[in-house]
DNA sequence: AGAATTTATTGGAACGTTCTAAACATTGCG
DNA sequence: CGCAATGTTTAGAACGTTCCAATAAATTCT
């Protein structure tokens, strides 16, 4: 059934008696050609039933309308979330984002990395993966392709990055636990190989510092940035000596693992124990009981994201300045009755 | 800092002194060059940070690497979890997958699928969005583009299709809703305009036929396939004079969704109102309560999607069987106390 | 009417690869 | 030593587009 062989400009050109190109102002919608031409070409096109080679056009051009979106984890409704808040703005500015999934695996990031710019990528958005080398991305810049970092971003790299404000994210929601009367806390899940593990850990630790509990109290546990870490970290906190009462979660996945972890022990978060997550992704609301969590505009991130590269391509530039997104913590009943009938906004204490 | 023109294959051959059909020869890791001037060559790439160019390559090979994945809703985990299973395969074969999401919009899709042929895909595997037309694909088999439908399939189109057996999964879930007891059951969220729709409705309606509940016993509610779309479903039918005492829900986010309502009104499921689910995603198996589910094997099924399709590109042909996945009914506890302790497989009747 | 201007159309040389066929080098053999 | 066989390398013609410069046709101006 397959038509013999691809059809090409040229085919449509004899098909509608004009030249190539004409036809090919006439894809790229040029006013110079007549109306009835441009008429007879449309038809043709559509009675060949053609299909532009944008790999032959780009050949020429120099120029490609399609950028990459690496995603370190699709599977979590968090980066998912954002993976689609960028490509909205993408569609409307006419240009095709591509996604692509690295699984959190450096070595799976590299080889997407490769394709994309082979296929002539116009710009590339990242979330990089947990273990990404320094040196990841210099072949990148020195092919001179845009690249920021959404969500994620490098130890001392020069590429713009758009992140929430993590540090006082994390500095909100401990002052929260703290305020609710806690003194033993702990800080779960994450690993180290991230920096965004550094800031929110380092907002954690700050706010103990200013606000009166000691190292001595404080329990840090890494661990899988998901469900089943989540459920680890508190069975290993629950076995020390003294434990903790109450933990801010490196992101929400933490934080129903260890709401789950104490529903299988018999115990209840928000009465025996005090979870806040992170993120605030869409389920934390609806959970069971709702989770109390560090809210961070994942679509607005997303967008700006979206926006910066745009203007990184347009002028051509592969610099941009670094974006920190205002964060805000939402409460709801994970860490016990609130003292103001339904909180919301920036937590209790200024 | 960017290089000043983007290097080309000759660049490297002047800089390694060799001609340009050895270095295309090294790239292709051709057995034919002496190593040693192989060795010369990818020195001289690695110096001069040369990017291959597939867009040149591919307008001579005719055959590309990459192919096309277009779902229709990635931030449901369900589809996010099927694009991944995809992927792995196609990652191991070798061939390089590009994520599209549609968001359940059929204008997009288009404008993704014709940038995807632009691109010039080896293949296209489609998760179909809602309401999609029937011509939708006429272009796309013209071309000679292999296709084949994931989880979701259009109406009298001979694109082959990989998807579970909904009909048989929906009689099992209903079969198990009637086996507790219930005389008044209804089908909640969904809508016709998806085949799977009629398919999953269709169990439902033959069990109740087969097992005594007459058509006036049965409400049938369509939704939207979220969560929000579950709520208003269940609102829908509680006004109703006799309402249902139990439901099988188009998917897990109308049963979550239908589960939420109920908790607003200060009733549980399991309890005062049997839901089941459809999909059996993740979150399923950590509701509160835990939900009872139709299991299909989402990742076996992406799987063999991707197979279905290397084996298409492999062999030059459009065409091939449509495959139909094997479900299990996974009864936890949103259906109330289970007869045997913890149940699972194929329910409770034969 | 002829020149000048505007409006539509076109030929042909790129773009960066691959691939066929041919050239060039080396070796073994009689 | 000449020739065949083998092993490496290369020139040059595609591939399907874009875009510059040129041409052709229609219009306006003087």
């Amino acid at each position: 059934m397959a038509s013999r062989a691809k059809a090409t400009i040229l085919d449509i050109a004899r098909e509608a008696g004009v030249s190539k190109s004409t036809v090919s102002l006439v894809l790229q919608g040029s006013g110079l050609i007549r109306p009835e031409t441009a008429l007879k070409v449309r038809k043709a096109i559509e009675d060949v039933g053609y299909v532009y080679n944008r790999g032959a056009a780009n050949l020429r051009k120099a120029h490609s309308n399609v950028i990459g979106m690496v995603i370190n984890d699709l599977t979590n409704p968090f980066f998912a979330e954002l993976a689609v808040s960028m490509e909205r703005v993408f569609q409307a500015a006419g240009i095709v984002p591509f996604i692509a999934n690295t699984a959190e695996n450096p070595v799976r990031q590299e080889e997407v990395l490769k394709s994309l710019l082979e296929q002539g990528v116009a710009g590339l958005i990242v979330s990089p993966a947990r273990g990404t080398t320094p040196g990841a991305f210099r072949r990148i810049e020195a092919a001179g392709v845009p690249v920021v970092f959404a969500m994620r971003r490098l130890p001392e790299s020069r590429i713009p990055a758009i992140a929430p404000d993590n540090h006082r994210g994390a500095y909100l929601a401990t002052q929260h636990l703290i305020g609710k009367g806690h003194r033993r806390l702990a800080f779960f899940g994450g690993s180290s190989d991230l920096v965004v593990y550094h800031d929110r850990l380092g907002g954690f630790i700050e706010a103990c510092e200013a606000l009166g509990i000691p190292a001595a109290n404080r329990t840090i546990v890494e661990g899988e940035t998901s469900r089943r870490g989540g459920m680890a970290c508190l069975e290993t906190a629950l076995a020390a000596a003294e434990p903790p009462t109450a933990a801010l979660c490196f992101n929400d996945a933490v934080a129903f693992g260890v709401m789950l972890a104490l529903r299988k022990r018999g115990l209840e978060a928000g009465a025996d124990f005090a979870v806040v997550g992170f993120d605030d992704v869409a389920e934390a609301e609806h959970y069971m009981p709702a989770l109390t969590s560090v809210a961070v505009d994942t679509p607005g991130l997303g967008e700006r994201a979206a926006h910066v590269m745009l203007k990184m391509i347009q002028s051509r530039t592969t610099r941009a300045e670094d974006h920190i997104g205002a964060v805000s913590l939402v409460v709801r009943e994970s860490c016990g009755p609130s003292r103001s009938a339904h909180g919301t906004g920036m937590g209790d204490a200024a």
